[in-house]
DNA sequence: CTTGTTTATGTCAAATTCGACATATTAAAC
DNA sequence: GTTTAATATGTCGAATTTGACATAAACAAG
């Protein structure tokens, strides 16, 4: 990983509880955030592809905008059960969820 | 979903905010259980595949034997973050777990 | 039956995430 | 520039999840 994500993630507040030191993530802590960003990219896509405001989405899981703004700008405090409630709600299956984390799903 | 089903659900805990009344889940909430059971599901064959006891498993995710086993158990205050957490220590791909939420995975 | 190991269940205070709300920033239309 | 809608950021108390610990239950091995 090279050092302009890890500070983009440093600066997003990511705590990384190292075995090692400084700034290193282990290879499981930089796949658990990986998915967390791929989850929180197809939230925002999906979102846009069904012409919802943030407001509109944050209604419809109970929510409110601001969790949405957060979860979509990849906030760490922000929960996976959360974020797969949204792209549940906003119509997402299971396996396009599984095709995403395969790399087989553009969130583009 | 069939009585017996619901009311396992109910028996762990699960707590099911309805739209409608007594014990309706909507499609998304049926799913979001799902995916959360086929996690869980596939963190207890994983561990048994590696031959780890849970305690062994907890300690390396920083967490408590008791954890595992609520979380193994399908126990809904368990977050889906910790449940991927401990699949990634467990060696599994971010593939796998998209292939098992595409139903391409065995959690037998 | 005991003994040792693993898993299940329940409780606690601490930490985290929650929805809510206020307010700032951005962007588009005019 | 002004207005208006949408998104971002920060803070609050409430709710949930956390690791820890104790203890019970299940299961083998002897």
């Amino acid at each position: 990983m090279d050092k302009k994500k890890r500070k983009q993630l440093e600066e997003k507040g990511f705590r990384v509880g190292s075995a090692a030191d400084f700034l290193e993530l282990t290879p499981e802590e930089e796949t658990y955030i990986d998915i967390r960003l791929d989850i929180s990219s197809l939230v925002k896509t999906q979102r846009a592809k069904r012409g919802w405001t943030q407001e509109q989405l944050a209604r419809a899981i109970g929510s409110s905008q601001s969790r949405i703004a957060k979860l979509e700008g990849g906030d760490p405090g922000i929960s996976l059960d959360l974020m797969i409630k949204a792209l549940l709600r906003l119509g997402t299956s299971k396996e396009q969820i599984g095709k995403l984390l395969e790399g087989e799903l553009e969130t583009a």
